[in-house]
DNA sequence: CATAAGGTCTCCATAAGGTGGAGAGTCAAG
DNA sequence: CTTGACTCTCCACCTTATGGAGACCTTATG
């Protein structure tokens, strides 16, 4: 199938499945005379998969290596689930970094008056560098 | 001063300190003898004022309008605390994302034997593209 | 058969927020 | 004067796409 159609079936942009095809994370076939990519239902497959992986953080390249992983038959689930894990460390990492982030900014909103005075603890509380 | 007093100073890397000045968010005066960047105290503050806002996620555009808001001795501290709020608001819709990123890929992990048999939930629940 | 509409192609630009390097100019010390 | 440390500008690259231009292909219709 034309690219059309594949995009339409793994819901992404045309555009997004053609970048996908430019870095090699799929390799649709090519049609000699139009030059049009071809696509398989195996492409199909890999786009979705991709595009679930995407959604789930992953990044590109660890995509492409989750997707090496899904082709090799021998590969052990162990490979895996440490790749998922380490994706799970990385989401609680930025989840309390998140956090203290979203608290010290709580704290100075909630110390400023917000009124038409230009006195702004927030202001200050971003210009002082010696304390916090 | 120049530039690389400056970084240090204002604890950030020199090419950083370059581009925010190529981006004008801060206006060195230039020596006419050498090209050199000539950095104040003042500028320093200000690159200590954007280099806190960028790490509490405010965006180069944010820091902009905060540094005017800073600058401006007539502004209310309304304005201010607006731009905070809006960027707390943020941080919580980006934490109840990672949060519920976090749960599936958990469970998926958790069903995982993570041992050598080529078989993996994960695998299969990245392919699946019917159900979640 | 010609033409029009719609698909597709490649190439380039843009986004954010920088980082890295090349090659040239500047400055201060020995 | 030379050496080394700084600094300059300009360009490329990173990630993950997205948007448009201009050209080519395919299919349907008159």
């Amino acid at each position: 199938m034309n690219i059309g159609e594949a995009a339409k079936k793994s819901n992404l942009p045309i555009k997004t499945v053609r970048f996908y095809s430019d870095i090699g994370l799929i390799n649709p076939k090519t049609n000699e005379n139009s030059n049009y990519r071809i696509f398989t239902n195996q492409d199909i497959e890999k786009l979705l998969f991709v595009g679930k992986a995407r959604k789930f953080n992953f990044s590109i390249e660890e995509c492409r290596e989750l997707l090496s992983l899904y082709e090799n038959r021998t590969r052990s689930s162990n490979e895996v689930k440490k790749l998922t894990l380490k994706k799970i460390d990385e989401i609680d990492q930025k989840m309390s970094e998140l956090n203290s982030l979203k608290k010290e900014l709580s704290r100075v909103a909630k110390s400023c008056s917000g009124d038409q005075r230009p006195e702004c603890p927030i202001i200050g509380f971003l210009a002082n560098n010696k304390k916090n």
